[in-house]
DNA sequence: CCGGGTCTGTGACCTAGTCACATTGGCGCC
DNA sequence: GGCGCCAATGTGACTAGGTCACAGACCCGG
């Protein structure tokens, strides 16, 4: 443990770090400031972490939970661009605030949410002693770069019932659940509630999903798995 | 000028920092290190800068020039995320990179370009040396990514008439004129050639365009700037 | 069991994308 | 000049996706 003051602060610790690959290797003092620097945030479920109106004030990594980021258009349309989990970093949201810019891109915990909370300053050290440190975040930023030229690219050229069958597959639980409502399910894949039941309707009169109200069972995940898999 | 070995070498001097306003505050230490360690590339009209095969070493500052950044899909339909131009950093290509991952994008130059080539070793010595540097960076990164969520934001939201009167005339010259063909306007939206041809005609109807074989005039284009500007 | 809100179903209609093929314009070449 | 080629454009028919209006169905608290 890093001077505290003496008192236990239970997460205060070191030990999150331990949840981010990228940063295992770092050396005892950057370790030290990350430690003594950075805070532990607790979100609950459903807080707007940034958007139209909030911005966060520091370098967010997730230690537990997961952050949906989504846009939403003057329609009232939306549209999940990516997720955060546990062990990556809220790198893009973070760096866009640097850029002093205002978008319409919102983040929301989508379950409560532990993370370590960096202050600014804090990372602009970092950035500059640790080549690690560096190279976590720009690993971070690749992804959800990456992420977002995926949604382009989808939304731009992709039918809907096989990204439908995506989403399905991709957000089943262990009991290939899916508990959404058509509605989220659109806000998902950035179409219309009545796209989304048509198409359902469609996979269960294919025999491979069984409804319900505000949940989807799927009957034959390798059908929906093998038109996800569609060029 | 900085050490240079007492020979002239053209561009190889420090005159061009004079084009990247965000880099004008940098100590002469930086400055020195830039010029010493980077060169000057000069990419034909046409080359792949970036894309699945190639994949650029350093980091580029474009001088003069444009650069398209745009995705393929598999179907072979295109559409344009980006350019990047004069006094710009093709930042975000460069991060996905430093991620070494694999994506379908693909930077082509759209013009004859001349760049700062700034080799990886020298980028991640300046990004930690300097604040400034460091500051230049993310603030392209954001930008970017800011373009990246309007493209989704259209893509996914708004209607093809509106964003072809915006691309239209966005890419007229000064006599008013888009030289572009309709196959390559579809490209630039990632719709389909037909679409386009389709509502060119009606524009033309409309008498807000003319129409020749590789180009378009605009005869009104505040008609095209008012439907562009709808909601 | 009743009343509200939420969730889902449906038909009609419009916009966008696909496919197949016809037509035209420009340009080099005999 | 006339010919032939190829890229660019035009068009109709059809499918997929998005919008609108509204009707039921389900759920939960009172």
């Amino acid at each position: 443990m890093y001077n505290e003051g003496g008192h236990t602060e239970g997460w205060h610790g070191d030990g999150w770090i331990s949840n981010f690959p990228g940063l295992h290797s770092l050396p005892p003092d950057i370790v030290a400031t990350l430690v003594e620097t950075s805070r532990i945030a607790r979100l609950p479920v459903g807080t707007r972490i940034f958007g139209p109106g909030q911005a966060p004030d520091a370098f967010l990594l997730l230690i537990r939970g997961t952050v949906r980021v989504q846009q939403v258009s003057e329609s009232g349309r939306e549209i999940v661009l990516y997720r955060v989990s546990a062990g990556d970093s809220c790198a893009l949201t973070t760096a866009c605030l640097m850029g002093y810019e205002d978008y319409q891109a919102e983040a929301v915990a989508e379950t409560d949410v532990e993370a370590v909370a960096i202050p600014r300053a804090t990372f602009d050290d970092l950035i500059a002693r640790s080549p690690d440190f560096r190279r976590f975040v720009f690993t971070a930023f690749s992804h959800r770069v990456t992420d977002l030229f995926r949604v382009i690219e989808e939304v731009a050229f992709s039918r809907v019932d096989v990204r439908l069958a995506q989403r399905l597959v991709e957000r089943a639980n262990d009991q290939g659940r899916v508990d959404l409502t058509h509605q989220q399910l659109a806000a998902e894949l950035g179409t219309a509630r009545e796209v989304v039941s048509r198409q359902l309707n469609e996979f269960q009169r294919r025999g491979w999903i069984s409804t319900s109200r505000g949940a989807i069972d799927l009957v034959q995940p390798n059908e929906l798995r093998r038109l996800a898999a569609a060029p």
